[in-house]
DNA sequence: CGCATTACTTACATTTTTGATAGTACCTAA
DNA sequence: TTAGGTACTATCAAAAATGTAAGTAATGCG
């Protein structure tokens, strides 16, 4: 939980609200963030495929970045009334929109780590 | 100071080193680094110039944040021998070959927040 | 009834990041 | 001798992010 009105929080959103680039690299850059739109950019996934296909991730962290990219508009949850429960995630548009940036920063990355 | 062994620092360690993205985020994803980059991608700057242009940020945060970037390569760090000191800062050629990934971060943030 | 399945929650602990504040080293010029 | 300018460090505190472990809800099936 942030608190309203800390020094950190305030500085936060005044970067955010006039740089861009602070703006997208805090709607992709949590921890697992970039596991979980790496592996949608492919397609549509369960939330048991996520869990499983990212390597020690846990259940709270994998909810809690699921959560805020579903706040932010990246991702879709789409829920089916059966039991046992069945989630599907997906990139929205705006997500999808993404994709060329995910692809130009994952290349960067594999040229210039050691 | 990081702990070596934690599972919070092997996870980190773990994820980028199999994500390109992962590492990417890491190097250009400090909470002054935007702010930086955006201004040594217009021109070498010194430190005092760098430390009045951003608003708010303390020195402590602003070393903190070059020394990181130095050490990852993104930075030069170029020190005259005078009194007062005089340091500059500037974009490395691994810096440079951001450039254009920190702009389309910066439209797709600048379009895209509410 | 008791169990299995799935997608979560909750409460708490640890680790990491960020911020506040004060101090340092160096020389030069007055 | 003291003040001034520059680029920092050091120490401590607060806040935020991440991790651990256990629990929940719904329902069909045996």
């Amino acid at each position: 939980m942030r608190k309203e009105n800390s020094t950190n929080t305030l500085n936060k959103q005044h970067l955010e609200k006039d740089c861009g680039m602070s703006y997208t690299l805090t709607a992709i850059g949590g921890r697992w963030k970039p596991a979980i739109l790496w592996r949608l950019a492919r397609g549509k996934m369960r939330y048991s495929e996520l869990r499983d296909s990212i390597a020690n991730v846990t259940e709270r962290m994998l909810v809690l970045q699921l959560r805020e990219m579903e706040k932010d508009g990246l991702i879709n949850r789409i829920v089916y009334a059966e039991v046992p429960p069945r989630v599907e995630y997906e990139l929205s548009a705006k997500g999808n929109s993404l994709k060329p940036i995910l692809e130009s920063l994952s290349d960067w990355g594999d040229k210039n780590r050691i």
